[in-house]
DNA sequence: CCGACGCTTCGGCCGCGGCCGAAGCGTCCC
DNA sequence: GGGACGCTTCGGCCGCGGCCGAAGCGTCGG
C-alpha cells in the first residue's frame, strides 16, 4: 500500500531533533541566544568537526538559522515555532515517564522562570499572562492575545515599544503553552520585548548558562504587586516569590 | 561543560518520530481511528516482526497507546498532544522546504478537510470556527475556545452531546493550529463530538485510507450556510506569508 | 483438537550516520 | 607578513539500530 502524504515530512525535522548532541545544542538555544560553533560544541560535548557537520544539517532543514560575522559564526533558533516544537517535545516526554525523582532546586528555579527562546516562560510567566488577561490589560483575540488601550499603557509604563512590536514581521502576540504548565503565557513579539523590558529593569537575571531566570527582590516586588493587583482567582495562585519551594508536582 | 537540564528529554521523543517507518505509521494513526498492528505494518512497508518493535517503543515513550482484543491489537494515538506535535512538525518542514511541485488535487482536498487525530481540520474547519466566533457560538476563553449558551443550542442542534464532551477528562474545547493554514481551529473533546455529528449526518465522509475527508453535497449545501450567515471578514483570509496557490474548491 | 491467524521474541545481517583527527581556507590581530 | 584562531571538509572508524525470517505463544474458529 502507498504511504499516505505526509510521512517523510514529519520524520525529517524529527530525525534531526531526535540526536542526542543536536538535541542538546537545540536545548542551549532555546534560550534564544546566538551562539557559536564553538561554544555549541564544547556545550553539547564534541568536537567543533563533529557540530559543524550538525549545524549545516539542521540549517538546510530551516531549524537553526546562521549569520557569519568575521571569523565566527553565530547560531540561533530559526524560528519562534521551531522553539515551541522543542518545548512541546518536552513536555511530552516529562508526561510520558515517571515523575522519576523528586525536583531539585535547580529544576524548581527553572520551572518557576525561564526564558522560552526569546519570551519569559515558566510558572512565574503563566501566573502573570493570567493577571493581565483579569485586570484587561490582555484579551484573547483571534491571533493569542491582544492588549488593551490600557494595557498598551501599561507595557508602556514597563518601557515596552508595543508599536515597535507590532510593527515587527513576526506575529504581535501569540500565546505560548508552557510545558511544565499546561497553560498559556505570552509569546510573539510582544512576549519578546516583554521580557527585554523586565531584564532591564532588572525584575529578572539571566543566569550565565542554561535558561533559568533569577528573581531578585526587586522583581518579586513587581511579580507580588502586578499578580495580586487582581482577585485571587483560586487559592493557589499565590506564592509568587520563593524560588526553590519544592515545587513538587504530579505524584 | 555540563549539559544542561532539558536536552535528553527532547531527543527522546524526537528520535522515536524521526525513524521514517515510524513516521510513516504515526502519520496514518493522525486520523484518529485505531490500527492493528498488522495493518501498520503493511501501511508502512515493512514486516509484521519490524512494526510490533516500533510500536513497543513507542508506547513505552508514550506517543502511541494499545489495546488487546481477542487475538487483535489495537493501536492508536496516546493524546491529542502527541497529535499535535505530529501536524506542528510538519507544519515545520512544509514551510522550511520550498513547496517543491504545484499542489494536486488530492492534497488540495487534504488540505481542505481533514480529520486532525480525532477532530476536523483543514481550511474549512478553520473558516468555520472562525465563523462561530463571529456568530459568538463560541467564544474565546482562557483555554482555548468556549461556547456561549446560545452556542450550546447550536452544537445541540446539530446532534453534539455538549454536556458529555465537558465532563470528558480531557480539554473541553482546545484550540489547535492547523499546519497548512497557521490559523485556530477546534479541538478537544467538544472538536471531537463535531467531528462526529458531522460524519453522522453525512455533511463529511472519511475516505477509505488516509485522512482526507470528502465533503458531499449536503455538506456543502451546510458549511455554506453555516459560514456566510455572518458577515465576511475580509478580502484575503489568509496571511500574505504562505501563499497557496489554486486552493481549489473542491466539486 | 487442530489449523489458521495475529502478534512477539530472538538472532544475525548490514548500512546509515555520528564521531574524530588532520588538513585546508578564511579572518583577525600583532 | 606571520601566527593564532574559528570554522569547514575529508577519510576512515565503529557502533547503534532497523530490518528480516524463524520460532514460540496466545486466540479464534471449525
Amino acid at each position: 500500500m502507498s504511504r499516505t502524504i505526509p510521512d517523510p515530512l514529519i520524520s525529517e525535522a524529527a530525525a534531526l531533533i531526535g540526536d542526542p548532541t543536536r538535541a542538546a545544542m537545540l536545548g542551549v538555544l532555546l534560550d534564544g541566544r546566538a551562539r557559536t560553533a564553538k561554544e555549541l560544541a564544547s556545550l553539547a560535548g564534541v568536537a567543533p568537526a563533529t557540530a559543524s557537520g550538525h549545524i549545516a544539517k539542521m540549517t538546510a532543514a530551516g531549524l537553526v538559522s546562521v549569520a557569519s560575522q568575521g571569523r565566527h559564526r553565530y547560531v540561533r533558533l530559526a524560528s519562534a515555532e521551531v522553539a515551541e516544537i522543542l518545548e512541546r517535545l518536552m513536555a511530552l516526554a516529562a508526561f510520558a515517564r515517571p515523575p522519576r525523582r523528586a525536583v531539585g532546586a535547580e529544576e524548581a528555579a527553572f520551572r518557576h522562570a525561564r526564558s522560552c527562546y526569546d519570551h519569559f516562560a515558566g510558572t512565574l510567566s503563566v501566573e502573570l499572562a493570567e493577571a493581565l488577561v483579569r485586570r484587561d490589560v490582555l484579551r484573547r483575540g483571534p491571533d493569542g492575545f491582544e492588549p488593551t488601550l490600557h494595557g498598551e499603557r501599561w507595557f508602556r509604563a514597563l518601557g515596552v515599544d508595543v508599536a515597535r512590536a507590532r510593527a515587527s514581521s513576526r506575529a504581535f502576540a501569540r500565546c505560548c503553552l508552557d510545558w511544565s504548565e499546561r497553560r498559556d503565557h505570552l509569546a510573539g513579539a510582544l512576549g519578546a520585548a516583554l521580557l527585554e523590558a523586565l531584564l532591564a529593569k532588572g525584575h529578572l537575571v539571566r543566569r550565565k548558562d542554561g535558561r533559568t531566570l533569577d528573581v531578585p527582590a526587586s522583581g518579586r516586588r513587581f511579580f507580588a504587586e502586578e499578580i495580586d493587583r487582581s482577585p485571587p482567582r483560586s487559592a493557589a495562585a499565590g506564592r509568587p516569590g520563593g524560588e526553590q519551594p519544592a515545587e513538587q508536582q504530579r505524584a
